[in-house]
DNA sequence: ACGATACTATATCTAAAAAATATAGTGTTG
DNA sequence: CAACACTATATTTTTTAGATATAGTATCGT
């Protein structure tokens, strides 16, 4: 069977009359006739009654006809969709991002692409970055809102820049100054997130110490940027944290800035354009 | 567009190898490239990756996979539709009734039917006996279960046969003989469906009593059996009833054998026998 | 009832297009 | 970079859709 079949079937359907269908169809009336014969024959159906004019169609013939019609709306749907896609509205697009991007430049960029494409299904992954940047390159996700320093192979762009602060427990001696330089805190016993679960971020504040000349002590038990508030408050050690945290407003918990500034940057990542990741990265980055 | 180019989309989509598709699709290889490459072009949008190996779908031909799919699947779908209604197996029926058919025959009739065809949609429509005769040559309805003495033109079988008895108020002073004759009741007053709503009930009884003699004082004001009975309750007058009528129970009324008997038959009527129809016609006449 | 009309089916031929064969081109792998 | 695996192109063959001519069949009006 072919969709001529269908279309064929469905002009005599509609007419009644294999001469005008024919006309309609802009062809002659015998291979029409022919065509129509070879459905039925396929089908061991007969789907006309031609024993009476006007042209009746069979029980089968009348329950072949909204069936028919069914096929030919899919396959225009199947099309119009093929299309849509090259363009990039519809489809799905992964995204992997971590903490920090959720709270500072991803809420936006999700609302604004959504609006615009709306047929398009968005998953989410928290990841953290270097997780992301495994997933990049297996396909697993289409693009990563990250911290890295590595830069090689893959696309990418600066999204966000904020200066890493220091968070200080409000009874702490130091909280009288308002900037801190990083070799006054030597002494101080840092909280950072466990290497696996934040291994840029962690190496990043651990070059940042060695760059000034020293290895800081460090507890890692906080897995998320809250956690490390906490036992910040609970007076277990200071941490560096993004300026974004602010927005947090726990008490017991004070921000000092760091001097010098270290700039922690959010990247957004990919491997390769396909038509819906442009439309995204137009809008991230726009 | 034509369903092979789908069918050929399909193979190499799953086997990411025109090679190999051409093998399972029992063709060279030449001509699937040239009907993907017809299908591509046609729909303004490349399908598949050739510039790497293994062969990769594009987004587009992502998207269009699972709609080409269903496509396919729709196709199948119709043609098993066709074949089943050519069957009788599926399709629907519409079926006219008067109201003593639902007393009698027609339960078991639709219970036997709907059990073995489920997939078989019945229509049902309350019509007295001349509308169902109507609606029969024009097609409004497949079958109908009536009275009627007219059996021309219409196939019909004669699926029931009851006697009429007559309803009397249990005050009436003829309760006291249990057999009538319609000489007796030659002065009193009958209570009949209106003509337009029952004609051949009406003129069947009409009929009767001019066999006898005499032309019946009639009240006509009951459209339904059950409001008839109230009328005789009321003793408003008696009534000519089926005799399955008697199952209703109704206090205040007495149901006495009419001498000579007149037997009242319900008819299925029907024109012209589908392959559905069919198969309820041999389930009502078993 | 019967010829006129309107329509569909069959027979034959033509044209289009699908598929086969042979071969050139391209990406991938050791 | 040569060998391999695969896809594209060119050309021919085969199939089949479609056109034309005509025969067959149901309906309608006189």
């Amino acid at each position: 069977m072919e969709l001529r079949h269908l279309r064929y079937f469905l002009a005599v359907a509609e007419t009644l009359n294999f001469s005008r269908a024919a006309t309609r169809l802009n062809m002659a009336q015998p291979p029409l006739s022919q065509q129509i014969q070879a459905l039925e024959k396929e089908l061991g159906v007969k789907l006309f009654d031609r024993q009476q004019r006007p042209l009746q169609l069979t029980p089968a013939g009348h329950a072949f006809l909204p069936e028919a019609h069914a096929v030919l709306t899919q396959v225009e749907r199947a099309s119009r969709i093929a299309q849509q896609a090259s363009r990039g509205e519809v489809g799905q697009l992964i995204i992997g991002f971590n903490s920090a991007a959720m709270q500072t430049v991803l809420p936006a960029i999700l609302k604004a692409f959504s609006s615009q494409f709306p047929m398009v299904q968005l998953k989410l992954r928290e990841l953290d970055s270097q997780l992301q940047l495994e997933q990049l390159t297996n396909g697993q996700i289409d693009c990563g809102f990250l911290h890295s320093q590595q830069r090689e192979m893959l696309n990418y762009h600066v999204l966000w820049k904020e200066p890493l602060v220091i968070a200080l427990p409000d009874s702490h001696p130091l909280v009288g100054q308002s900037v801190l330089s990083l070799e006054a805190l030597l002494n101080e016993t840092f909280i950072l997130p466990p290497p696996k679960l934040g291994q840029s971020f962690y190496y990043q504040v651990l070059q940042l110490c060695e760059d000034h000349g020293f290895t800081p002590k460090v507890i890692q038990e906080a897995r998320f940027l809250q956690t490390v508030l906490g036992l910040v408050v609970a007076g277990l050690g200071i941490a560096l944290v993004p300026a974004s945290i602010k927005k947090l407003q726990r008490t017991g918990v004070v921000y000092r800035e760091l001097q010098p500034t270290f700039e922690l940057e959010t990247l957004l990542v990919w491997r390769q354009a396909t038509p819906v990741l442009s439309h995204f990265l137009e809008i991230a980055m726009g």
